[in-house]
RNA sequence: GGAGAAAUGGCAGAGUGGUCGAAUGCGGCAGUCUUGAAAACUGUUGAGGGUCACACCUCCGGGGGUUCGAAUCCCUCUUUCUCCGCCA
């Protein structure tokens, strides 16, 4: 959510910058500053209205004390009047707040200067690109096809026990699976993040915290009987471990890194490009988070950039990194890196990992403050990125890797198997 | 799931209808003293709105109510603790 008073400050800055997303801000920021306007004049009157009859009832209470009893019902009928006008326009304040906030919610954040103004996908800008595409033996499958072939992820089994998306991992799929998720813990524990295990469900405060509340209800699956939701992904409760909280300039910077699964409903997706892997209801993912101080938390963004691609590295597997366009960046970030692994099998980009940052707009709504040095609090930066999304890197694996005798496993990732070889 | 108790500032903990945004202690910050530190002493120390700055307003788990007036009384929800039941 953006600040209201810089919204005050910088409102056609704002509105040009959100033109690299083809929004045109203009009768929303105009409507909002009416509202906060209304907004402030009746909290004026509102204010003063309550400090008349507080006066008052001191007074009351004066002269009750003081056994003017007749005097103090006197008193008592003034306030009356003024008790009908404070309810009254308590109820437009209410009505006015709710309205400014929704509006709010409305508005995405403001794009970073470095995001270059696109549509879609196609207007990203590449901005690295590592790794060698590896020759693959003739008639080379794609994943699907050797989950099949070694038997190590069955998704028929998985439509038999939730659905389609839901895919089942077996024998030395799982344990690959397993070997990632703690060579990623590893990795990003040894480069300093701090490792949470959290919730998977989360409550609606949580979901307004990060953003996923209220316009993305539809992707998150809900649990109308408790009122909870299943993480899209552990950005979620770990950011809203910020929530309400005011730290000290000396906590930062804090970084943390959590495995969750992750569960989506994708409502709309179809076709080709969700086949096997490629995308989920429920899938794993290890997460990076970072809280920072304002002037450093591009220098964080970058720092997690770098500590990626040294995972990718790792893994040998050949990548770029994309950064967003206007049109493809997220709701609530201001500049997001997104990371993709060529898929030679399937001769395509899969992402896998998507890092960004959320400057204040997190922030605002978690109400995520730090004590600056004179004493004033201050929105703090949040970013997150993951590291790295599970199926896809799998997916990348499995078709990079396949031989004719099997598919190898990559080398870092040989301690964590207990084997070099699915054949 | 059943019975009982409780929820107050960073923490501990007073406060049962007006003078309470809230005693006191600890912690934090600043100062005195000291070569420096510790101890001791003095002062200061919640959040939000509002204002050029004051004034002023709101917040004692959340929501609602009673009252001229609520941290204090009533209703409701949530959470925590104790006991019982169930259980990985």
């Amino acid at each position: 959510m953006l600040q209201l008073q810089v919204i005050r400050e910088e409102k056609d800055n704002i509105i040009k910058a959100l033109k690299k997303r083809n929004i045109d801000a203009e009768s929303m920021l105009n409507g909002v500053l009416l509202l906060d306007e209304k907004r402030r004049a009746t909290q004026t009157r509102l204010d003063n209205i309550l400090a008349e009859s507080n006066k008052l009832s001191k007074e009351i209470g004066m002269l009750f004390k003081s056994g003017k009893a007749q005097e103090a019902n006197a008193l008592k009928e003034k306030t009356s009047t003024l008790k009908d006008e404070s309810k009254q326009l308590g109820e437009d304040l209410a009505n006015t707040a709710e309205e400014l906030q929704s509006l709010l919610y409305q508005i995405p954040n403001v794009p970073h200067h470095l995001v270059p103004a696109g549509c879609s996908e196609e207007d990203n800008e590449e901005v690295f690109k590592e790794g060698d595409i590896p020759k693959l033996v003739d008639n080379a499958l794609p994943h699907w096809e050797l989950a099949k072939k070694y038997d190590i992820i069955d998704f028929e089994l998985g439509v038999k026990i939730a659905g389609a998306g839901f895919p089942v991992y077996k024998g030395k799929g799982a344990r690959l699976q397993r070997a990632l998720i703690s060579y990623f813990l590893d990795k990003n524990t040894n480069a300093g993040y701090t490792e949470m295990q959290v919730p998977h469900l989360v409550n609606e405060a949580s979901g307004y915290g990060t953003g996923q509340l209220p316009d993305k209800e539809g992707q998150m699956y809900h649990v109308t009987a408790d009122d909870l939701y299943l993480i899209p992904t552990a950005e979620v409760p770990v950011t809203n471990i910020f929530r309400d909280t005011i730290l000290q300039e000396s906590d930062f910077p804090i970084q943390y890194t959590g495995y969750t699964p992750c569960f989506r409903r994708e409502a709309g997706s179809y076709g080709a490009h969700v086949r096997g892997l490629n995308r989920l209801h429920q899938f794993d993912k290890v997460e990076i988070v970072r809280v920072e101080h304002p002037n450093n938390s591009y220098d964080a963004l970058d720092a997690m950039v770098e500590h990626v691609k040294d995972i990718l590295r790792d893994l040998k597997l050949p990548y770029r990194i994309l950064r967003l366009c206007g049109g493809d960046l997220g709701f609530t970030s201001a500049l997001t890196y997104d990371f993709e692994v060529f898929s030679t099998a399937q001769d395509r980009w899969l992402e896998i990992s998507s890092v960004s940052n959320f400057e204040t707009y997190q922030a605002n709504r978690l109400k995520l403050r730090y004590k600056d040095e004179n004493g004033k609090s201050q929105l703090a930066h949040t970013l997150n990125g993951s590291s790295l999304a599970l199926p896809r890197v799998l997916a990348g694996i499995l078709e990079n890797y396949q031989t004719e005798k099997g598919i190898q496993i990559p080398e870092v990732l040989v301690p964590y198997c207990g084997f070099d070889l699915i054949d």
